[in-house]
DNA sequence: GATATGTTGTGAAATAATGCACTTTATGCT
DNA sequence: AGCATAAAGTGCATTATTTCACAACATATC
């Protein structure tokens, strides 16, 4: 819990640096500039040093920055360091598609439990993570201290199923159905809205005469 | 090609608040307030009656907005009167997924063709969609006057595709991959990136002290 | 060591977005 | 018809975010 002084619009991008620093480590680069960042990312320079500037001071002047030891930094502060368990709420179309990802990669993230009502697909393994039936979800995310869930149900049962989220002490939800629930304060939700964004997108091709590139 | 003076911020929700007012619409309610709207869609009555007003008066004083000409006005701006097709390229595990979907619903985006590399899957036909060898793209994107395309190939080969699509003519594109790829301007890229959005909701509930709800 | 070079970190200006609080105006009730 | 009420539309203050542009400083070169 350090500083929460970061601006909402610096914490968004920190996933984007954290990613391709891992990329440049990788490729065996040992130091890098807020310019070369700003070409990777699409992320303006002087953004680029102020998002990092509110960290303290990690580059040298007249340098850029280490690459390992940023890389080392942000792993700290996005708590990729140490592996943090999820639960999927819903195994459906876009359920097995994650489930089958589990973000992998370079990632500290893993969806170690998933629940759906439906028994045919209940007690069974998928992708190497058990699909627990509904009435045993509170149990299991209380023993495996689960606080984050990725929640992919049909939106008709989406509320219903995000207060027994909340009743077994979910901290977070990643919420791809297009309703927008309703949880007590302390509870955070992260928005996924494919349609809006699919709509979002025409909306600007036919509304934006000046083009511009990229976006978020 | 309407007023281009409406803020990003703006664009972003309009979606939101179509997809509510077609809920609203087919429950039978005729009239809505801007804050029993907010209500639902939580952003706040006072953002909402700014947004609304970029587009003119749409409402009446003391009575509020009149849900059936609001809806219409909206899927107007949002061009949802008319149906947009638009295509799929990578049918792995995520674009098989939303294909299957494909948006269904009140909705007027149909992805009506994919493409893949794989020849095991090329020639067949997924939820209706027909899915094209990556050497038919081009002239199948040009033939179906496709401008929009989702993008869910590996990240290796994102930027690879996205100079074959940009060279189809393609004006958007909702990219799923990690990458941060390059298009000449005039081009749109609107980015979906699940890691970083659960990166992020794990980093604010580590980070944030103060509970708030809901984000975007 | 002095000088040249490159790049950070940041003050300050510019731009964007939000939300308060008030004025205006339509509606519904008596 | 007149009055009370409700809610839109908006001026303005506030807050958030981005970007410019430069002084400060580390490093490399001679
Ligand atoms: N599939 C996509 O590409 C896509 C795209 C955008 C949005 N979404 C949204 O994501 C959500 C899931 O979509 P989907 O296509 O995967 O739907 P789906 O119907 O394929 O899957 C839903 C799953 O949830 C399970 N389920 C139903 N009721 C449940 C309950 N009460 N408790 C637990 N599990 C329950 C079902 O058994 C099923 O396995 C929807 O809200 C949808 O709007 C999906
Ligand atoms: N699956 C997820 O849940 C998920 C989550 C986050 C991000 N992503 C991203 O989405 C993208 C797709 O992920 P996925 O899990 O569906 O991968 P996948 O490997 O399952 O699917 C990729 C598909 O693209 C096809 N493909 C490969 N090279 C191609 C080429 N040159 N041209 C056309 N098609 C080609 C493959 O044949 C395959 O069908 C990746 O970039 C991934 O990082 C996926």
């Amino acid at each position: 819990m350090i500083n929460s002084k970061i601006p909402q619009a610096t914490a968004k991008r920190l996933p984007i640096y954290y990613r391709y620093l891992g990329i440049l480590y990788n490729s065996g680069k040992k130091r890098i500039s807020s310019t070369e960042l700003a070409e990777a990312v699409k992320v303006d320079s002087a953004t680029i040093r102020r998002d990092f500037s509110y960290f303290g001071a990690l580059g040298k002047r007249g340098y850029g920055y280490d690459v390992k030891s940023l890389l080392d930094f942000f792993k700290k502060t996005l708590n990729q360091d140490k592996l943090t368990n999820v639960a999927l709420i819903g195994v459906g179309n876009l359920g097995h598609a994650l489930l089958n990802y589990n973000f992998h990669g370079s990632n500290n993230v893993r969806i170690s439990a998933a629940f759906d009502i439906d028994d045919r697909i209940t007690g069974t393994i998928q992708s190497g993570v058990p699909i627990y039936p509904m009435n045993e979800m509170k149990e299991q995310l209380v023993e495996q201290q689960i606080e984050v869930v990725i929640l992919t149900v049909p939106s008709p049962v989406a509320q219903r199923v995000t207060d027994e989220l909340v009743t077994a002490g979910i901290r977070g939800i990643l919420n791809f159905t297009p309703l927008r629930v309703n949880v007590q304060d302390g509870v955070r939700i992260q928005n996924v809205d494919l349609t809006n964004e699919l709509q979002t997108l025409i909306y600007f091709l036919n509304h934006v005469d000046q083009p511009q590139a990229s976006t978020k």
